[in-house]
DNA sequence: TGCTATTGCTGAATCGATTTAGTGTGAGAC
DNA sequence: GTCTCACACTAAATCGATTCAGCAATAGCA
């Protein structure tokens, strides 16, 4: 038979006393609102017995507050966001928050529902990587004083805070280390997307190769998470096409891994010829053989930022917002140095 | 400033009705109860007007259930366990249910605080991959009426429903593929904990070996996610020590995953002269070179058997446990293959 | 006409917590 | 002896939905 969970109520009932006292002990706020000592020790002693654990959702409905967060990315399952993600959820299960996670996909319906179901559930705040489009729906949020923090992109017409990384400077960095290793011919493949980050990117591969009088050549795929064998094809097919490519730059690591799934599918050893290089590290790439090298955002730094200010904007309303551009770091692994065997 | 949002009882002041009918009508219950045409269409119309959204707390308050399932496994950035949940999360979606995703570390105390924390928040139903020691917890659920369905392992104690694969009959399968393949020298990696389907795995590689009269070499690192390093390094050394081995079968997908870049260490090209195979498949193994050949689960059918099941306990209470135990499939790659060159 | 049934709606209780506004008692001030 | 005030506690309102029980008006039937 099903047990039936005691409310403060019935607490208050066995104990003689009401449900207002109940409620200040349960809250440790029994000195604070004049309780005797006896009498607080008796309603705690109580509580420890039948191990009571109030019901949140009352709670939630009273308070108006549910301490949970969302950490809304692109992809949950990607190496970047979940590190990022883990750490945010430490971070604020020492805070007394919790953390749900979920994947917009970039999909601007599926991540509009995913806001508003979040926004009817009172969640107390959002970090949010947002797709094109999504605006209106940020603005909802801020308009309801509920605390969004962006992330990995900024939306220049909104006045929220973001976190991102200057996405420029990285990708001219990565080009110009595959240049200082001797490479000549880069190839830059990327995404087609219209989004900032993304033409942040690919600026700074282009600055890099003009810096160094070199010839760009650049592949951009479609970003589609279900036709992923045809865009490796679509790869193949350019790597065989443009024979005297010797490095290639990947503007993200997903386009990275299956990159390489193509590189290998083409030519085992074609791997050993080419220089590599990706946007955004991978568990993977340190695992790869070779190792692959990889232009890594500061994932520490990030979540401790993102967290601070989403602290700070759940203790007091109206705060200025903060506008974060970090730093990466270049991780040289073995996929970017010069080669001894020519293609 | 804040704008607060419209509640039952604004609506119903506005349109001069009771915030009964105004609930019925959005629930569509207008027919049922017999309210008129027209006031379901003034009613309706000024929902969409105002684009009215429920506050969900209150309702899950009232109604005792909130449409969220939680999916607790180990680890949710393992491939295994994302791709299951990610198609969990489709089917829940077409049948209104959410799913919040949470990774236990096998760690006994966090998983109970999340089963805790999720009870509290009343979710309506678990699917838990369960640490050793989690019985209790997992009966308190089941004495509250609160769905339950083990994933991946069974807890021979308690007559909750499970889904999992039968880990002996793959562990041989996977041996013997090796054996077939010509290796005769195989190592069977593994962890160092006592739970049933790594007990099963390991029986399933010692039948395939004593079937055909070869030797077992075995090795049971720590399980410990903290101390990957080290692990690896007991790893290489072991390789090291055993130079007569000409296979390797790792007992889960991350302990493969770490033995790979273990091997990659020891000796770039010791990869082309071992036959590997893992227990558990990952997008990481056909991506590899040499790809890696994998024991694969049924990654769908486990998802729609687990959904089946709880929708089905949802309905209706006091059903009678289902014990779900499912075949996989060998993946041949490269690595299994016989190799020409000797070691 | 008198009776019940149906239609179309509503008032108020309810879920389980938090919190505001008090209430009764006794000690101390004047 | 009255007044004030601190103390120790409580009654009742509240959050925003759902839902039980019931009411007035009309219809149907004998």
């Amino acid at each position: 038979m099903k047990k039936k969970r005691p409310s403060l109520k019935d607490i208050a009932e066995v104990l003689n006393v009401s449900t207002t006292t109940v409620s200040f002990v349960l809250n440790g706020k029994g000195e604070e609102k004049k309780i005797s000592k006896e009498l607080i020790a008796k309603v705690e002693a109580y509580l420890k017995e039948i191990n009571y654990k109030p019901n949140l959702v009352a709670r939630s409905l009273r308070t108006g507050s549910t301490r949970v967060l969302v950490f809304m990315v692109e992809d949950i399952s990607n190496h970047f966001f979940s590190k990022v993600g883990r750490l945010i959820e430490d971070i604020s299960y020492k805070n007394d928050y919790r953390v749900l996670f979920c994947s917009t996909e970039n999909d601007l319906k599926r991540t509009q529902d995913l806001i508003h179901l979040f926004h009817e559930r009172q969640v107390d705040g959002f970090i949010i990587v947002p797709p094109l489009g999504i605006e209106d729906d940020i603005k909802h949020l801020m308009d309801h004083e509920t605390p969004v923090i962006l992330f990995d992109r900024k939306i220049p017409s909104l006045n929220t805070d973001y976190v991102v990384i200057n996405n420029f400077e990285g990708a001219k960095t990565s080009t110009k280390h595959l240049i200082d290793s001797g490479y000549k011919n880069i190839a830059y493949i990327t995404v087609d997307l219209d989004q900032g980050q993304m033409q942040d990117r690919e600026a700074g591969y282009r600055a890099a190769i003009e810096e160094a009088g070199l010839k760009e050549t650049t592949l951009k795929l479609p970003f589609n998470t279900t036709a992923v064998t045809e865009s490796r094809e679509k790869l193949k097919n350019f790597i065989k096409e443009h024979s005297d490519i010797d490095a290639i730059f990947f503007a993200t690591n997903y386009l990275s891994q299956s990159g390489l799934k193509g590189i290998h599918q083409i030519d085992p050893n074609l791997i050993n010829k080419l220089g590599i290089i990706s946007f955004d590290d991978s568990g993977f790439f340190e695992m790869y053989s070779p190792t692959i090298s990889a232009f890594a955002q500061p994932i520490e730094e990030m979540a401790e930022q993102l967290m601070r200010i989403m602290l700070k904007k759940l203790k007091e309303k109206d705060t200025k917002p903060e506008y974060l551009t970090l730093k990466g770091t270049l991780v040289a692994r073995e996929s970017s140095q010069p080669k001894t065997t020519k293609l």
